[in-house]
DNA sequence: TTGACATACTCACTTTATTGAGTATATAGT
DNA sequence: ACTATATACTCAATAAAGTGAGTATGTCAA
């Protein structure tokens, strides 16, 4: 599985706790992987079980004392190995889909309204990632090394969500055209 | 969740057996829903408990019997309800993305070739989605109703896989740029 | 007659993921 | 004083998914 590696991948950026970590994947390794904080946890457990990282608690006064955690040459060498590995495309799974398969049971409006939300909730993704793009990756010089593969993920970001878009007008076009029609 | 959703989707288009429901996860509803056969199986065995379903034994002389499964009406209640919740957009995991993230602790031929493998599975499924669309949506005039959502999920796929392989391009290309710079 | 497929379904084990709390400390606003 | 919010982490129960193998029947072709 992946978590491990989506947590190791973060903290191969440097050493931080792992609240900082469930941050972060409300941020950016969460934008193509999804996480709940008690699931990081869980899996820091085991990481650390596995010594594949190593953590030192930090006394802080003003706000509660924290875990410090960084990656060892284990965990490097294990998060290396997997990405060396050739991998398959993943799977997908995607409930709007799923709905609209099966569409034909409920009235149109309630697919319509679903399409309407969905566009939505994409065109807001789409413009995060754009602001993303204009504040951090503005100069094309800044960005070699770890940013140019930083720069590809958000590429992918934006792609996939403009494909969303595209998508949802098109099939909102569609079935508001046989509304009036019918 | 959702894997009861897409079988209960498969079984509303008329009954079948629990392995024709498998060969379908193969083909169509999993494109966007994977499963195996085996969670196909559990699955099924767990609605029929709460009744969303019914089986009934098929004697077959010239291959082993099977169970045919219809959606009852309880069951079809149930996909209706869950079609009309407004539902988030699905969350994404993708291993490339993750591998990328991390990329700069290996080799940048191994993210290359990577990258290559993918493109090349993305244009694979891209093809068998034209096909698809040739072959059972080449005329508009059929498919009204059931079919036109249909069709939607397909112009999903082809938008996406698109996207996918627009990107793989696009990220071979910059590799490969920096590739000859450095 | 052996071996590869296709149909049809089952069992058991393990790993992951989800849900919903709960604990504790400190800051800042009303 | 009360409330909300942010930091920081833990526990526990359950649901879902993934894994790998196994059973049984029949077709067809080399």
């Amino acid at each position: 599985m992946s978590l491990s590696h989506a947590i190791l991948a973060t903290l191969s950026n440097g050493c931080c706790s792992g609240y900082d970590i469930s941050k972060q994947f409300a941020g950016s390794v969460g934008f193509f992987w999804y996480a709940t904080q008690q699931q990081i946890y869980r899996e820091l457990a085991k990481l650390e079980d596995q010594g594949c990282l190593s953590a030192e608690v930090i006394r802080q006064e003003n706000r509660p004392d924290k875990r410090m955690l960084s990656i060892t040459v284990v965990g490097t060498a294990y998060l290396q190995e997997w990405i060396s590995q050739p991998g398959k495309v993943s799977p997908m799974k995607d409930d709007l889909l799923v709905k609209l398969f099966a569409g034909q049971l409920v009235d149109r409006q309630i697919i319509l309204n679903e399409l309407k939300h969905h566009r939505t909730q994409h065109q807001a993704t789409l413009n995060t990632y754009r602001e993303i793009e204009s504040q951090v990756f503005a100069d094309p010089a800044q960005y070699n090394g770890v940013g140019e593969l930083r720069y590809l993920t958000l590429l992918n970001g934006i792609g996939l969500e403009n494909a969303w878009l595209v998508w949802c007008e098109q099939a909102i076009c569609l079935m508001e055209k046989d509304e009036i029609a019918s």
